[in-house]
DNA sequence: GCTGTATGTGCACTATATTGCACTTTTAAT
DNA sequence: ATTAAAAGTGCAATATAGTGCACATACAGC
């Protein structure tokens, strides 16, 4: 799982719940210019952004053993 | 899964896998210090450090829907 | 086509993560 | 108790992520 497929989970998760990365990017209090390079799966995301990114989409992120 | 978690699971993984921090710190090149925080869950690691980390102590990052 | 909305880009600035170093503390073995 | 290895800390320097802004492009509905 690399960045850009990470990037497109999120893409998808969040135009099936139907909201613009305008609006996401609010409600979460991180830059939209940050959001678009995360969704493109450019540049190289902290955890905290990440986070509150998949949890604002109501999902969550594991660890497994591969 | 907060930040002190996964720290603890590398931790755990680490130690299972019987080598030092400053081992793994070299096999990835990240930094000893960087590690250190890491593992006790300090600061606000970039998931490319994070996944550097995960992959070589053969875990794998998921997201899945809550 | 036009128009508005959503998404993407380049750039400069700010905020913060990463790192090495010197030193301390903890842990484990004998 | 000694010793050595491992783990942790504070600090300053460097690298890089986060951001806003102005503008560009893509996309949808009419």
């Amino acid at each position: 799982m690399n960045n850009k497929e990470i990037g497109q989970i999120i893409r998808e998760r969040r135009k099936y719940l139907k909201i613009t990365q305008k609006e996401l990017a609010e409600i979460i209090s991180v830059g939209l210019r940050s959001l678009i390079k995360i969704e493109n799966g450019e540049g190289n995301p902290t955890l905290d952004q990440l986070q509150k990114i998949i949890e604002a989409l109501g999902l969550k992120l594991e660890i497994k053993i591969k």
